[in-house]
DNA sequence: GGGTATATGTTTCCTGCGGGAACATTTTAC
DNA sequence: GTAAAATGTTCCCGCAGGAAACATATACCC
C-alpha cells in the first residue's frame, strides 16, 4: 500500500475477509473502478478537494488522477473549477467538487408523518415534503406519498439526476433489505416494501432500519464523522433504536436484526417488556417516563443511572471510540451530562474509560433523510462508471 | 466482480469502508498481490484444490491461474501434485496443496502452564512443548520458554520455514497488539510482550487476546467454519472470555478491549464482581460454582438459565448465525442443552430465534495454538510474495 | 516589470497484469 | 484406435497506472 492509514485492514484480526478473498479473482479493470470510487468517495465526504490533494491522499500519480477526474467529469458526477486564491507558490490546482444536481431521494415513514427529501451528493438536503397522518400509514400510503412527493421534488429541482431512493423504516428489516419483517408501531409485518417502492417509483430502492440510517448519517456528516467504532442509541416514540459501527462495518447480524440495544436487559427484576423479557432498556427509560419526570430530579437521576449502566454494558462489549445519543436519550444526556459520564466511568471495568466520548447526535431533523440518502448513494460511490442515474422526467 | 458470493461487501451497509477507500489508491501490482493471496488463502482453508477448481472459484483465466500457481510454487509455499484418479473425462487437473514445512509458532502463557506449538499452514499441529508452572509465569519466563521450545520444535521438524509467532494472552491487549495492558490472572500489567518476544526469537510476533484467537481458530477449522457472524464465549479458570465476529470482522473495539462479554451485567442485584459492578456473567456462572453444583440439578438449571439470558442478550445485540460455547460453558451446555436452547428461544424477542445455532466449540486443546498460528500466518496469506519466511537454523 | 523557483496539469512512452485464442496434453467413451 | 472433453501452455493483445519530459500558472525577489 502506498501509505499507511490508521485503518484496520483485512488480515488484521479479520479472518473472514481473508477467506472471502479466495472466492474472487481480481481483474485489471477492478483497479479502475476502485480508483474512480476512491475519488468520488473522497469528494463526497471531504467536500471540494483539489487534484493535488487527491494525488497526495491516494498516492496515485498526477497523470492518473488527471485521467480519473476527467472520466468522473464526463460521467457528470463532478465539476472542475479554477482554483480560488490560495496564496501558495506554484500553479494552482483545479478544484474537484461533486455536482449538486446528482441527488438521492430519502423516505421516512413514521407513525405520525411521512417525509421525503432530496439530498445532493454533497450531503445537502435540497428539498423536502412532509405529510402528517392521523393514523399510522400503511405501506401503500407510504408508496403513494413517495410517488407524489418524488414528482414534486423533481420538478422543484429542475431535472435532477437521481441515484436512487433510500427508506429508513422504524422496525426490523431483513438482511437483504427486501422485507420489513416487523415494524410494530407502524403495524407492518412481512411487507415487501423495497419491491413495492421500486416498482412504483422506477428507481433503485434500498430499505433499512432507521437506527442504522441514523448512525450512517452521523458517521458521514455528523457527530461521529469518520469514527469507525461507534455505538448509537436513539430514543423515539417507537422505543429505543440501536446501531453500531464495528471497525468501520455496520453491525447488521446474520438476518439483519443486530443492534437492538433497546432490548438489552438492564434490570433483571424490572418491568415486563413487550418482547416478553424483563427490564429491557426501553422499558426502563422511555419517553412517557421521562416526560412524567421532567421536574423530578431524583427520577431523572435514576434514568441517567440506568442509561449509564446500559452504556457501560455496551462499552464492555464494543469498546467504542464514541457513544452517540439521539432523540430523548440525547435530551436526557443534555440535562444529566455530568452524572451519566461519571457513572459510566465508575461502572467501566476497563482502563482508560475516560477515552470514550459520549456525545449527543448532531444532525437533528435531517438525520434520517441524510442517512437514507447516503445508503442510496452507496452503489454509485462504489462504482461510479457502472451505476446509471435516472433523469427525472 | 465475476460472480456474486453471499458476502457483505463494502458499500452494503458498511459506510466506513467506503470512506477508507478514499485514502488509498490502487496500483496495478496490487492486483497480483490480491490474486496470489486469494489462491494461497483458498488452499489454506480449503485444503488441496485442483487448478481447475481454483479457476472456477476465482473466475480468473486458466493461464492466469497457471502463472499464479507457478509463482507460489517458486516461493516455496505450495506444491503441485499429479492428480489422483478422478474418473472424469478430460486431462486431469494438477492438485495444489500448501507445503507443510511452512509453519507458524503459537505461544500460550497461562496461569498453570506455558505451551508452544508449531502449526503447519494447512492447520495441522506438528509439534508442541508444554511446561507446567507452580506460580503464574512472568513475561520473562514466557519469553525464555518460548525461545527454548522454539529451538526444540525447529530441530524436531528439521528446518521448517517459519512465518512468525502468534501469542494468545488471557487478558486485555492494546489494539495495536504491542502491549498486554492487563492480564489479571498472570499478574501482567502494561507489558511490551510483543517486542520482548520479537527481540528474543528474531521472528515477526503478533500478540492477541486468547478469546479472539480461540474464535479465529473455530472460524478457520472448527465449529464456526466460514460463518461470518459469530458470538463466542469461553469459560476458563481466568473467567469468561468473549469474542465476536461481525460480518466477517473480528470485534476488537477502539482500544482492543471489545468482546468482554464476561462482564456483561446479567443480574442487576447479583454479587459484586472484581470489576466493581454487580452481577457480571462471570461472577454468576464460573468454574468454582459449577464444580460445587456438579450434582445439584436445581443449581445447574439456574446456571443454565443465566447462561441463556446472556445468550439472549448477545443475540439481541449481534443477531449471530452461531453462538459458540467453549470451556466450562461448553460443559454446562452439554449437560443442559435442551434447557439452554429452550430458554434462549423463549427470551429472544425477535422472530426466527430458532435459526441461531448454539454449539459447543470443536477444537479442544488445540484451539489456542491453531488460532494464534492463524494470526501469525495472516501477513503471509495477505501478501505471499512480499512476506519473508524465517528459516530455522 | 521581468526573471526565477515552485507546484501542478498534460503528453508520451513504458511496464505489468489478466484475458483470449490457438495449440498441446491427457484422460474417458465408443 | 479414434473422437470428445477438460486442462495446461504459449503467445499476443488491451488496459491500467507510473515516470519523465514538457507546458502552464502562480509567488517571490530584485
Amino acid at each position: 500500500m502506498p501509505e499507511a492509514t490508521g485503518i484496520t485492514d483485512a488480515t488484521d484480526e479479520s479472518p473472514a475477509e481473508a477467506r472471502v478473498a479466495a472466492a474472487r479473482g481480481s481483474r485489471n479493470d477492478h483497479t479502475r473502478r476502485h480508483n474512480l470510487s476512491a475519488l468520488l468517495t473522497a469528494v463526497h465526504y471531504g467536500g471540494p478537494l483539489t487534484r493535488a490533494q487527491l494525488t497526495r491522499d491516494t498516492g496515485l500519480n498526477r497523470s492518473t488522477i488527471g485521467g480519473l477526474v476527467t472520466e468522473l467529469a464526463e460521467l457528470g458526477l463532478v465539476i472542475e473549477d479554477a482554483a480560488a486564491e490560495t496564496g501558495a507558490v506554484g500553479r494552482p490546482s483545479l478544484i474537484v467538487r461533486p455536482r449538486r444536481d446528482v441527488v438521492a431521494l430519502a423516505l421516512h415513514p413514521d407513525v405520525d408523518a411521512l417525509e421525503l427529501g432530496a439530498v445532493a451528493i454533497d450531503g445537502t438536503v435540497l428539498a423536502r415534503r412532509r405529510a402528517s397522518v392521523s393514523a399510522p400509514p400503511t405501506p401503500a400510503d407510504a408508496v403513494a406519498f413517495a410517488w407524489e412527493a418524488a414528482r414534486e421534488v423533481a420538478a422543484e429541482l429542475d431535472g435532477p439526476r437521481i441515484a436512487g431512493l433510500g427508506a429508513a423504516v422504524p422496525g426490523l428489516v431483513s438482511v437483504d433489505g427486501e422485507v420489513v419483517v416487523d415494524a410494530p408501531h407502524l403495524g407492518w409485518r412481512e411487507v415487501s416494501f423495497r419491491e413495492q417502492l421500486a416498482e412504483a417509483l422506477e428507481l433503485p430502492v434500498t430499505v433499512g432500519n432507521d437506527a442504522n440510517m441514523g448512525l450512517r448519517a452521523e458517521w458521514s456528516f455528523g457527530a461521529a464523522r469518520g469514527i469507525d467504532t461507534v455505538v448509537y442509541l436513539n430514543g423515539s416514540a417507537s422505543g429505543i433504536g440501536g446501531a453500531a459501527l464495528v471497525g468501520g462495518r455496520m453491525l447488521r447480524g446474520g438476518r439483519g436484526y443486530g443492534g437492538e440495544f433497546g432490548h438489552m436487559m438492564i434490570r433483571s427484576n424490572g418491568e415486563r417488556c413487550s418482547c416478553g423479557r424483563r427490564g429491557c432498556l426501553e422499558t426502563e427509560v422511555n419517553a412517557p417516563r421521562l416526560d412524567a419526570a421532567a421536574h423530578d430530579d431524583a427520577a431523572l437521576d435514576g434514568y441517567a443511572e440506568t442509561l449509564a449502566l446500559a452504556i457501560a454494558n455496551l462499552e464492555c462489549a464494543f469498546d467504542p471510540d464514541a457513544v452517540l445519543l439521539a432523540g430523548y436519550l440525547g435530551g436526557l444526556f443534555d440535562v444529566r451530562r455530568e452524572l451519566v459520564q461519571q457513572r459510566v466511568r465508575a461502572l467501566a471495568f476497563r482502563p482508560d474509560a475516560e477515552d470514550v466520548a459520549i456525545a449527543r447526535a448532531a444532525l437533528g431533523g435531517n438525520r434520517l433523510l441524510i442517512g437514507a440518502a447516503e445508503r442510496a448513494f452507496a452503489p454509485l460511490l462504489q462504482d461510479p462508471a457502472g451505476t446509471p442515474l435516472t433523469v427525472a422526467a
